[in-house]
DNA sequence: TGCTAATGTGTAAATATTACGCATTGCAAA
DNA sequence: TTTGCAATGCGTAATATTTACACATTAGCA
């Protein structure tokens, strides 16, 4: 591996959408006391790290997507750089670092990308530290300035997904309009009238039935679409717009 | 002043409205021979500086923008962050940062600040290089990667600009309906219908009408008004909304 | 006094949003 | 085989919002 830059760092909130809740990806930071076994520290980050020397920001993201979810080419984008002087001045943070083998410096400024990933096609490669999916209204205790760093990522995907067609990013290739549904009323914390919210995807050309039924539900199966960002561009003088 | 970072630099977007066009400013950057007064490089950039050790970047950007216009708590949000490992290299761009006595890096990663001011309330302070205002759609040559920061920035104000209510920044304390009206169609590259702009700011109870009207001009003056954004905070259930 | 260049107001038509009820389908239990 | 369940699929009326458009008013200035 080439050298990091020591204080620059990138963090990827990863959403993900299980047809129930939206959750996001979170890596557990676990630091015991070599001898007595005492645990130090043991809560969860975002995924994240340094940026390599000669290596684009949006790369480094990339990279680090890459290896915990084993995807290219999914939704990908800076949304905040977090750069607050004493930003990992904590007790905690501060020990952590310390026992990290690399070099890092005491004044590490990060950039935040917000990534949209079908966490149904996902296996978590777990390596060597734990790796688990949280609802975004059940997060554990998080290091560092992650808190803080999700809100906004949540706040920035909440404000995207009402102008511009991401939400599809998290569903299967193939869906439903129910869960279409659900998951922009996870999303927005709102409900929306079943009729009327299937009134208005079919107007939007770039949602395309296809001739296939879903299986395996105990009840009648429901059509599935497909999204087509081509069509989409093609299309796009009309506004996309799912305001509450 | 104390030390900067080598490798962290903030750089400011700063929109002006005069009430005409929608104008940003600019620094020039101007390297002559030493002996033959040969010019080197004569081109604009944005204004902008390295961090210092401790400083938070939000700050960095609030004490770029005041060394330049002299102005304290006005809009300023942080909206990019720039940092592919190229964007400092080529050639006019490497020769100017060699002739800078500070010791920078040559791998620069700077985040980007939008900023509306109000600028017939500014006037320029000059210091050591020449500032100045200009039109959107009439930039000089920017020197770095500054051109695609600028865009990025004009991007951002115009998407901002339709769900929050930021052009009254660009506005003096003071304002008639037509130079928002005017404000709004500069930005957005649109045109409104007189009467129905009138009816839908008037139904905005942050747009607040004075007992005042509009001096120095040859027809009939026109009602002022005012923006409180207190009562905005108080009513903002009402969604803001200037789309095309 | 009259001309100019803006401001200021109202209404009807078109469009978009909301509210809401009933028939249909496939599976599973009786 | 029949029946009940749980969700899908469709249509229409009421309401709210947006758009289009025309004429009277005001202050400065010649």
């Amino acid at each position: 591996m080439p050298k990091t830059i020591s204080n620059i760092s990138v963090d990827c909130v990863i959403f993900g959408f299980d047809f129930k809740q939206l959750n996001v990806l979170l890596v557990e930071r676990k630091l015991e006391e070599p001898k007595s076994k005492k645990v130090l520290i043991d809560d969860w980050t975002l995924v994240g790290y340094h940026i390599l020397e000669d290596e684009n920001i949006d790369n480094a993201a990339a990279r680090i997507l890459k290896s915990m979810s084993g995807l290219d080419h999914v939704f990908l984008e800076q949304f905040h750089t977090f750069g607050n002087a004493n930003r990992l001045n904590n007790p905690k943070d501060k020990l952590w670092l310390k026992h990290q083998s690399e070099g890092f410096s005491d004044r590490v400024v990060t950039v935040a990308y917000l990534s949209l990933i079908d966490s149904t096609s996902v296996s978590l490669s777990l390596k060597e530290r734990n790796v688990k999916w949280y609802p975004v209204n059940e997060l554990p205790e998080l290091g560092f300035d992650h808190r803080k760093i999700f809100e906004k990522g949540l706040d920035r995907l909440r404000d995207k997904v009402r102008s511009e067609p991401i939400g599809f990013e998290l569903l299967p290739e193939k869906f439903t309009i129910s869960q279409l549904q659900r998951l922009y009323e996870e999303i927005l914390g709102t409900e929306f009238d079943r009729r009327n919210f299937r009134k208005k995807v079919l107007q939007m050309k770039y949602v395309i039935p296809l001739d296939e039924k879903q299986k395996g539900v105990k009840h009648k199966p429901a059509q599935l679409f497909i999204f087509s960002r081509e069509v989409y561009e093609k299309t796009k003088t009309e506004r996309f717009d799912f305001s509450v």
